[in-house]
DNA sequence: CGCTAAATGCTAATATTTTAGCAGTCTTTA
DNA sequence: TAAAGACTGCTAAAATATTAGCATTTAGCG
């Protein structure tokens, strides 16, 4: 059993699960628009059978087409994706790696966005006890 | 020129680069100990040379031994690393991100590091205006 | 119907990644 | 100085991933 499914993709897996998750869903040709050097268009389509049947997509009908689709989660990846990167660089700690979003130059938070972080602090405080 | 460099790292060099930035050193045996499935020894050691050849990591003599390091700075990886999840689950938003993360039942926030967030939040909004 | 357009299914060649093994170097120590 | 232990350097075989091309299916339309 792999540590993590993620650990075992390869790299036009990845890319693609990437594109599929950012997209929440994809056709072959915009998966295909979306990537980085891409190949042709069956190549494309040949990942996209592989990731299905590895477990990792579904795909639907839309007339003509195939419209893929994660199957796990998106609550679940997006938790799995941000533990990881929390546990290889800030120690697991969330505290950590919020300050780093905050203090970075390039990333704009608004007051707004500051004023809604801190009703989910409260709110977390709530539940905590 | 990759979108990304993390983008195209094969499977086994994304597995090293991780390891070596979470212990942000290792030697060949200890990233060899740290990997899942590992491989044989000398499978490690030629793929750390890879990855030193490519640019991501470069060594230091330790005695006989080589210590490994990242050449990309911790603070500049593991923002970029971040970021990319973000903007793939979270539609950029850090705020998005906290919430997800101190509302999964898994993840323990205490009291004590909750207050550290309100504090990180107070002093980004002085600098931010 | 018979054509074209827009998809997918499949297969096999090519490229890359992954691996092991053996040879060489350096250090320690008897 | 000889031998053993702990490494690294190199090379080529094996395994996987990546790709393109051709065949097939479906829908729309004159």
């Amino acid at each position: 059993m792999p540590a993590s499914k993620h650990a075992h993709l390869s790299r036009r897996e990845r890319q693609i699960m990437e594109i599929i998750h950012q997209r929440r869903t994809a056709t072959a040709a915009e998966v295909h628009a979306a990537l980085p050097n891409p190949p042709g268009y069956s190549a494309v389509r040949a990942l996209l059978c592989i990731l299905e049947n590895k477990g990792h997509l579904l795909h639907k009908k839309d007339g003509l087409r195939y419209v893929y689709l994660p199957t796990e989660s998106r609550e679940k990846a997006s938790r799995s994706a941000l533990k990881r990167v929390l546990s290889t660089f800030f120690e697991g700690s969330v505290t950590q790696a919020v300050a780093a979003l905050l203090s970075s130059s390039d990333t704009k938070v608004s007051s707004e966005e500051l004023n809604k972080l801190q009703q989910i602090i409260k709110q977390a405080r709530k539940e905590g006890g």
